[in-house]
DNA sequence: GTAATTTGCCTAAAGGCATTAGGCAGCCGC
DNA sequence: GCGGCTGCCTAATGCCTTTAGGCAAATTAC
């Protein structure tokens, strides 16, 4: 019986690649033990379950992502680490919508503080350091970015803005020029 | 063999407060039938097959939120009118976070065609009429505001904002602040 | 009121995924 | 080259989905 060398790690980035072809919740144990041409069971050695298996594509997912947020952040500052930071993202998701939907994957706590949600949180809060905001506006701000980046893409992945004038790419332009105007003119209580 | 009086309005009805009470990906047709105290196979009479269960779901959620959309946008206008319709959203799926979850299952072309949705967009652009917006920055607005909504809520559900200051509450608030603020405001290109 | 028909729920069966227990063979150190 | 660890295997169970075919209850027809 030959040994294929399964690895965590392998199985991790491979059901990461099964994500973004068949998409995050079509992940099964038994369909990466087909993309190995091994026995399921197998897998089982290497991971403890099939949420095992999701959540640590979620964690990978995650880090990728903040990876490349800071990439993108670097040398940056207003307006301009606004629009790369969200562009990030957006091309995450259109690159890798199964990754993107596992970063999305519900972690217990426990996980979710170990993982790189946390830099997440921190490099959006540094793009507002080029905004005149203090707290707790700054933490508004933040959770407003949040919901907005993610909502877009996420009603984007889902096809709600195709087939339909104007083209998405134009309200992603111009609803960044608007995030940017609001946060540079942040009302009062 | 006592007749129970399934139908697909019952099932679907049942399977929506399964959703709340176990999660929309938790609901399947062995459990609905389970809770009807009746043979799995019975229910494929009335349901074409689980995908068939789930749709219907979805489209019950997208009518009801509709409906109570309207309800909240009647007589209203303006930031009344905005924060009226987000607090739909943001209410419903705290109440229903089940049906919330459904209504964002991914209908296919025809389905989505003849859902509610077409309702709800119909709703955004009209509280838009209480701002100064035209083509087609009115659409563009109306993605920030579904984006936001949307993006806002499912990062609430998931936890995102529990357990850590200022509440989630204030956040909205003055986010909604915020968005009527830029609407009133928006940049032009 | 009963016969005929429709139809609702059933039993049976096959196929898929998740998970566990226990076995044998390949690779490692000696 | 021998013993032991470890990796992948077979086997088995349980739950979910879906289809086919049957019987009895409700409905209709007379």
């Amino acid at each position: 019986m030959a040994r294929v060398g399964l690895t965590t790690e392998r199985l991790t980035r491979a059901g990461a690649e099964l994500a973004d072809e068949v998409g995050f919740d079509q992940v099964t144990v038994s369909a990466l033990a087909r993309r190995f041409d091994v026995k399921v069971a197998s897998l089982y050695s290497h991971l403890k379950n099939s949420q095992d298996l999701k959540t640590r594509i979620a964690l990978l997912a995650l880090e990728e992502l903040a990876d490349r947020a800071a990439d993108a952040l670097a040398g940056r500052a207003g307006k301009d680490a606004l629009a790369a930071f969200a562009n990030v993202y957006r091309d995450y998701a259109r690159e890798h919508p199964g990754r993107y939907a596992a970063a999305q994957f519900r972690l217990d706590p426990q996980t979710a503080a170990a993982s790189a949600g946390g830099r997440h949180a921190q490099m959006t809060r540094a793009i507002l350091r080029g905004y005149d905001l203090t707290e707790p506006d700054q933490t508004h701000a933040v959770r407003l970015l949040g919901s907005v980046f993610h909502g877009y893409v996420s009603l984007e992945s889902a096809g709600g803005f195709s087939h339909s004038a104007p083209d998405s790419q134009e309200s992603w332009s111009r609803i960044l020029d608007a995030l940017d105007t609001l946060l540079r003119n942040w009302p009062g209580p």
